[in-house]
DNA sequence: TAGGCCCTGGACAACGTTGTCAGGTGAATG
DNA sequence: CATTCACCTGACAACGTTGTCCAGGGCCTA
């Protein structure tokens, strides 16, 4: 039994990895003078800091961070959860945001919630139990209460693209409210007065936003919203497809769509290209290729780009100090004339 | 001075968090019970269990994964090194990769290499020091031998997309010969004589296969290559178009393009939608909205979802113990037409 | 009732690094 | 020549966790 206890214990797969105190016994000096070395501190005579270096590179040791950071409190990585690491919106913030980190020496660490506030805070506590030292979250749930210890204890944390549920903290988002009633009112500008809307579940904070700016854009110009307008739920091609066909066939169709993101928007073009009758589009966030389309897709545009730069530069803000109130910056969108959204109505 | 100093020791930014000894102090029981507790040990009477969960509970407890990891030996996480987070080709096979991991119960560190070998090398070894289980890495550079110190150690080590450089490893790829083969054999087959390949730097690996595929196909042909049909060198869109254009302003023009990758794709048909004379293309890399444009695109697709997901599979099955030879699987590739690769010769 | 066994809980060392501090050597100075 | 001082260097503890091992107590059995 004891040697079966014994065969369990943790076992290196291959070779060990040399430590520094292996380094110090080849050089011949203390352990302490190799971890100077290592880490350039200034005290150590050219000819024992190359003796070093030469075990250093004989052993092809590399120091261990796990143990550094045990020792200094910090770890030098923060951890990103985003929707979906696949949704090509997401990249450029993603990539943003690594670009900050890498300027101030830290690694990033992400995963995707999948929009499952469960998968969320699971992904969000595996990272705090790593001592990241700052977390950047798209939320998927809307309670972030369970990160109140975490943030009591000194994880810095911004929120991004959409804000906190039920907690403090930093935010920095899209203007969706005024992007989506720009884009609506610029379609009510071109004439039409039956806009449809089709958007992502009313619980997400932006599909919500985006839906209050299409109807504060129909209130502005006196339009009333007539029921099966309103088209919320999934982004699945199916389900939009389904939404997009009834508001046309109804006996009183719309004449132009306002897509509430860039899924919703991919599909709504996919079907209006198979009908003959021409409807107006405007989508929320770009799209590629939306220039090449005809008629060009016009779009309420977000700089993802921005929005990640943005966060992360205020996440580093924290951990260097800053420990104002927390604050919220909205980022403004941008519309895009291509020519979908300008389509005059067809009838 | 000894003040100063005491300054500068590493002081919590905010509170301090509890550890184990503080759990067990609060719920006066052993060390090593609250340990047991946490991992869900046997051994512990429930009432001893309730008291611990409380007393983690009020204290907001979470287990210092780098204590464990110092402990253990292993992190259960894996570094991805790609080469550009931001590119939509990538999403997909970075999100696969996290599926896999995040069955294995591990975690996901990545960063871009930007195409630079240093930064690469950089980042991988960062990623060494913190004592990630695995790496997954599309390669920028074309030497991997620094990593072999730390494959001996028992880093296992796969690489995407390209193969590693002058080590032995496991790699998985696309069929990037063969799909180019096919896509420009296509363009034979529709009668095209005079074909133009703009592709990325042939230092690429896999830019330099789909070169090589390109060449195959037209000797298969017997079609002689014109000086001035092949233009190989950065994404750049204006470098894309300025090749184009050189391509189709030539006394003796070509009739098809095969552009070696999804930016180049993107840029091509951006030039050829702004011309009135037809041009075949096809493209490698599938890219969204391709079947709306008009023509559709037709391309070679890649699959990188299944890329990520056989790249993850295969490290994590070293992981598990596999010591068999590394081995190099290829994926096949599919032509998907859409119409611009179904083009006749202009001219 | 005594003996032995199992179950629970805790003391202790170790993981690899860094901060502290003290010792030791050589040169410069009185 | 003695003394100071600066500069190197190394011993040691500590970071928070887990593996090992042992002790004590309750319960069952003979």
């Amino acid at each position: 039994m004891a040697e079966s206890s014994r065969r369990l214990r943790p076992e290196p797969r291959y070779g060990t990895r040399p430590t520094m105190k292996d380094v110090a016994a080849r050089a011949g000096v203390g352990l302490k003078t190799v971890s100077r070395v290592v880490n350039g501190e200034p005290g150590v005579t050219p000819d024992t800091e190359r003796r070093v270096q030469e075990a250093i590179e004989a052993l092809g040791f590399r120091r261990n961070d796990s143990a550094r950071v045990l020792r200094k409190g910090r770890t030098a990585s923060i951890g990103l959860v985003i929707e979906d690491l696949a949704d090509p919106f997401y990249g450029p913030l993603n990539r943003a945001v690594e670009e900050v980190a890498r300027a101030h020496g830290a690694l990033l660490i992400n995963g995707s919630s999948a929009e499952d506030p469960e998968r969320e805070q699971e992904l969000v506590l595996a990272l705090c139990a790593r001592r990241v030292d700052g977390l950047i979250v798209v939320p998927a749930g809307h309670d972030h209460r369970y990160l109140e210890p975490e943030i009591k204890a000194g994880v810095a944390t911004v929120f991004v693209d959409r804000p906190a549920g039920r907690i403090e903290a930093d935010a920095v988002l899209s203007d969706s409210f005024g992007g989506s009633r720009a884009g609506t009112a610029h379609l009510v500008a071109h004439g039409h007065r039956r806009i449809g809307f089709i958007g992502d579940q009313s619980t997400i904070h932006t599909a919500a936003e985006r839906l209050r700016g299409y109807r504060a854009a129909m209130a502005d110009a006196g339009l009333v919203i007539e029921p099966g307008w309103i088209s919320l739920g999934t982004t699945d091609p199916d389900r939009v497809r389904e939404s997009v066909a009834t508001m046309l066939d109804a006996p009183n169709p719309v004449t132009a769509i306002f897509a509430g993101n860039n899924r919703v928007t991919v599909t709504a073009v996919r079907v209006l290209a198979g009908r003959s009758r021409s409807v107006a589009l405007v989508g929320f966030d770009d799209i590629e290729l939306a220039d090449l389309l005809d008629p060009g897709v016009t779009v309420v545009a977000q700089d993802a780009a921005t929005l990640g730069r943005t966060a992360a530069e205020r996440l580093f803000q924290r951990l260097d100090g800053a420990a104002d109130a927390p604050s919220r910056v909205v980022l403004p969108t941008r519309l895009i004339t291509r020519g979908s959204g300008e389509l005059a109505p067809a009838y």
